[in-house]
DNA sequence: TATGAATGAGCATTCATTCAT
DNA sequence: CATGAATGAATGCTCATTCAT
């Protein structure tokens, strides 16, 4: 590894730590309620030094928003091994894992709350997060249809199904209360009960898909925020 | 009809224009970036008669949130005649064209936005509307089930299912893209898709109910609100 | 008596009524801590009529102050018989009584607060008030000096001595202690001792009028106010 | 002197000038009657610096309060050598010389114009001034009482009476002639007349005393203020 | 005559942003 | 590079005053 000089490197850090005081304070307040100063304090800066690294409340903001998003999109990755039905359950998993972390639903929360005010910022996470998703997930599924394995018209609508039953009963609940904290087995109800209605409507086999996916259990949380 | 005084008429007149204003006023801006100046431009009044009419900001924007979820639940309340493959698909509409008025999307990004710091609004709303419909849905899910024609074991699951594949995909999108007007017929295709995904994995007769389910048509728009 | 029209004589009791609304709230509030409001609700009338009879808040101000002192010296007209030393206590009490009234002092704390904006109520004051009693007493003193009872060479300064004797003290701490009450026998300690001084220093037979003073007690209070 | 670094000395000069602006301002409009503004404008700075330097209208206002008395009751800390009379001589001109200073009673009228809503300051103004000085001036007597040179029974009536026959009346005057310049020989007429009364009621050798008190005369004026 | 309702102007307080050190 | 200090421009809210009824 390259050494950094160290002038650079804490420019690094402060910038990171404007960041992440930044999601706290806008999340806790919006982005008007929000002020400079609470986000100097929270990032133990004083405020000129924040405008050093920001020109601008708007600025720092939008910044901010897509920072952390592709922080907290950047574990998504998975692929895996294994059959189809232990793939979809990975998918499933990673996909709840990532999606329910407290962080990721405060930045959800704060863009739905300022997206009238700020599309554009609606638009990129739009982009970059549910539309990629959903767009592996297409070519996932298509493949599988084309091995046989799975049956439909419209490939798009298959894989908001999928989501739809996964997640979107949690992710609503936990958008409209902050505090609840959903636990891990009430998550797991989620993700089965989505798998199995799904395979029981797109699966060409669903007995045995079924029977499959009884015999797979939650991974161990991994979490990766922080 | 009897007529009412002059006077408590123009009130009461106000007092809906104050609320109109205030919802259209807090989504554009979000509550602190809403002025109360701004609530009483948008309204045609002065400021000081908008706080004759309301004590505080915080309490003008807890009773607009409260009263508009009210207003546009209204009009929600449908049964209907027919066997279960029409009811389903005219209260699959019925909830699709409550859920997805402008105006009713604003409020729950507003609420979605604020719920840091008004979490009881937040709670308001789900026990307002969300649980509400769950619970109709659960109810007659159950029925159908002791009448034969469905079958889980999990009537919580199942309700949430049929919503989440109803909605959940156009709704999220609304959320995050403020001026996407989805056309009627987008929306019919994502009705038909969730009651057809439904009944392949619920119904105990599913060609018939498919079959059904395909001789039946969106009902024209029923917009009422204002 | 001659009877007065219904109409006139309301339109008097209101007056009244807001008179002594105003000093009661512009005594707790000062000039411009007092709202019109406040008045209003403390007469017991609607802002507008408020405004019927008198034309602004300063107008009110400054005839409410007029018109209380005038109310609350009226009655502060003794002359009475008796010998000197009587005279000079049933005076002393009279003052006593009328300028240790709780809403005289209110007056006096409103007058003195406000004086540097109303300069022309504070003159008034000391015209109707203190000079008018200085002058009485001076004549007074004057004729007992011809009478050969009493000795001094000013005799504005030997007034001024007898008031600042007897009053000076429970005055001031009673000015800067809104809600003392000084009990009426705390009042004659300092009456008796304001007599007793004033005797020994202008009387041309102290030791007979102390003994005279010594025979002398507080009269019953003659509280008139309201 | 060590040199204090410029920041601080900077703070210092504000925090002084906005003491000085407050005094001017609440005294010429009362507490509610004033501006933050005109504070502001009167100190020669922005109102967000203000608020840099105090928290709110109350505590500028209570803070200026305390601290403008200990400022103008500083210089008034006498002894002083000499015999009785001169000792009471001496006292009577720094008494008089620190309660007719404009400011003093500026602030004196704010005092009692306001004790209603501030009782706190209305009491811990006579804590700090008028008794204490009660207090020392008691304990005057008394030791001269002892030393068999007064006689009296009730030490701080004498004391009360000393105070009221020499500044009663021009004090009185002042606080309601705000513009009114009370002349140096007209204030030492009221010293002289009150000495001598005192001593005429008070001294066990009166002819003497009287005698000592014409060879005195008024000090050169010591006004200490800004 | 009396009043509910309305408003222009003002006030305490805060905030995003910029200097001077 | 970092910061204490400074400010123009709002913002929530109130008040003296005036209409319309």
């Amino acid at each position: 590894m390259t050494q950094m000089p160290r002038r650079q490197l804490n420019r690094l850090m402060n910038e990171k730590r404007i960041l992440t005081a930044a999601l706290k304070v806008f999340s806790e307040s919006g982005y008007s309620g929000a002020s400079m100063d609470a986000v100097a304090v929270a990032a133990g800066l004083s405020k000129p030094t924040l405008y050093q690294y920001f020109d601008s409340k708007e600025q720092l903001f939008a910044t901010m928003m897509l920072q952390k998003r592709d922080d907290m999109l950047l574990p998504f990755r998975e692929a895996g091994a294994g059959d189809m039905v232990a793939q979809l359950h990975r998918f499933a998993w990673a996909y709840a894992d990532t999606v329910m972390q407290p962080d990721l639903l405060s930045l959800a929360r704060l863009t739905i709350g300022e997206v009238q005010r700020f599309p554009e910022i609606g638009r990129a996470y739009q982009a970059a997060g549910p539309d990629q998703v959903l767009k592996g997930l297409m070519d996932y599924l298509t493949a599988q249809r084309g091995a046989g394995r799975l049956s439909f018209d419209d490939a798009e609508l298959a894989a908001e199904d999928l989501w739809g039953l996964i997640l979107s009963a949690p992710r609503t609940q936990a958008l409209y209360k902050p505090d609840l904290v959903i636990p891990r087995d009430a998550l797991a109800r989620y993700v089965h009960n989505g798998l199995r209605v799904f395979l029981r409507a797109y699966s060409t086999n669903p007995a045995t898909d079924l029977a499959a996916l009884n015999g797979l259990h939650a991974p161990v949380s991994q979490q990766v925020n922080q």
